[in-house]
DNA sequence: TCGCGGTAAATGTATGGACATTAATGGCAG
DNA sequence: CTGCCATTAATGTCCATACATTTACCGCGA
């Protein structure tokens, strides 16, 4: 309700283009001015559609494409949580498809060579997304494009302690660990994390994947959501020269 | 048509959930077998609701599914296309926000260092997405948090010759270039390919940002395209540490 | 031959309604 | 106090329908 600033007035009858983009962009404008602070819930698709005098459908278009521009959430019998003022990189996808686009770990084979249990200090906490103190099991292992192939990455990957029972099954196992996990354990997994960056080949995985010193890896680390937390976190060490991310990025046609 | 691997009988009425993702699934199943073959147009919507015996609304559910997932690409007036036969890391936004979501841009700083004509060998034009003998500008430059402030980047930028008249601009200015060149040129950039792998910081890179011999960079290749082709094709240096790219990717929620 | 305009066909936008599914809530029984 | 269940409210799915907009295409005239 800021007086200043307000050329924009809150109708969707001005301007061009479809009623939808109009109403997307004043609650783009709503949520950046604070009307709607993160965390918290909008307005109904109902109440909308009356504020608007428009259809639901138009307001669900408007908020399908908040969603998929990542500024908000919505689930089913809760409503349309705020989670950004600003759009973000959110990619929405079916599950089985998203097994397959990581690439990396399908038809690919994965070999344990060490495990251990940690107990996790801050630092540690905070990348694998737990809690210092709580104890989590670490594996290294080393992913194969067939058993006995050629090695394609270095992985280090932490599960907590209540999943540690299935660790074993991840030997020789071909295609991600989440969905083991998940078929195993019956803990759906709903979302995932993936930061990409570029860092120098650990010397472990020079040893491991016949490198030379100085090695340049792009580096994943990726970590599975349950709604009860992190199931696993992996930090995927890959030969520069091996890998690389792909993406397209397209405009949404109509809207300049 | 193949008469093998037929478990899946092609009907929407068998398994659970929602009818547009059983439709969705069928639609991936021929797109994976050929029966729409990469580059073809895929029935239209009516046709499609005829054969499921379902709505146009049902079908487009489950078309939406698979543009989001990178299958196919749809236009008013023409059809759906088939783009791939497995899924991609697509991502669809409108224009604006996408300047916001190259965060690196907006609201630092470039400097032009050097230009020049190159004409394209094979490579070169392979690497840009032009034609091997086309001339283009090359252009080096860093980009700054401020002016005489901090360097982020050093970037490496190919514009057509017919764009070549706006590069000037390009010095000092804030924010990315495809906005100043629309801007300018009055050409729509329709969509953007975004190619994220790690490599060495290269000599020249390493002199401009002030770093250290065995730097390692997150290269960023941008290819910028227009309807007519690629506008501006350029390849950011980052230093490691001060750039990474997160992701969060969500579930579609009930769909096992 | 070239360009212009009309037409058909495809997806895009929008309405209004109905019912399904999910999640939080509060009350009741143990 | 705990746990189960009915209620309520929100989004999710689906229908029939209409019109708008874009694109490809064909034919006509200059």
């Amino acid at each position: 309700m800021s007086a200043q600033d307000d050329t924009t007035t809150q109708t969707p009858d001005e301007g061009t283009g479809p009623r939808y983009a109009r109403i997307q962009k004043i609650l783009e404008s709503r949520l950046r001015d604070g009307t709607y602070p993160v965390g918290s819930l909008m307005p109904t698709e109902i109440e909308l559609a009356a504020e608007f005098d428009t259809s639901r459908f138009t307001v669900r278009e408007a908020l399908r494409h908040l969603t998929e521009t990542g500024f908000v959430e919505r689930r089913q019998g809760l409503g349309t949580r705020v989670i950004s003022t600003e759009p973000q990189m959110r990619y929405s996808q079916t599950f089985d498809s998203l097994q397959e686009l990581f690439q990396v770990a399908v038809e690919t084979y994965y070999v344990v060579m060490h495990t251990e249990e940690v107990v996790l200090d801050k630092a540690l906490a905070e990348v694998v997304g737990g809690k210092a103190g709580e104890t989590w099991t670490r594996v290294e292992g080393v992913r194969w494009t067939e058993p006995g192939g050629r090695p394609l990455a270095f992985i280090e990957s932490y599960v907590p302690a209540r999943f540690a029972k299935y660790v074993p099954e991840f030997q020789g196992h071909q295609g991600a660990f989440f969905s083991l996990l998940e078929s195993h354990s019956a803990v759906p997994i709903d979302e995932c994390e993936q930061e990409i960056s570029a860092a120098p080949m650990p010397e472990k995985a020079q040893r491991y994947l016949g490198l030379a010193p100085g090695a340049i890896a792009l580096q994943l680390l990726r970590r599975y959501h349950s709604s009860e937390g992190v199931v696993i976190a992996s930090c995927n060490w890959h030969p520069a020269e091996q890998l690389s991310y792909k993406m397209h990025i397209k405009r949404n046609r109509g809207q300049g």
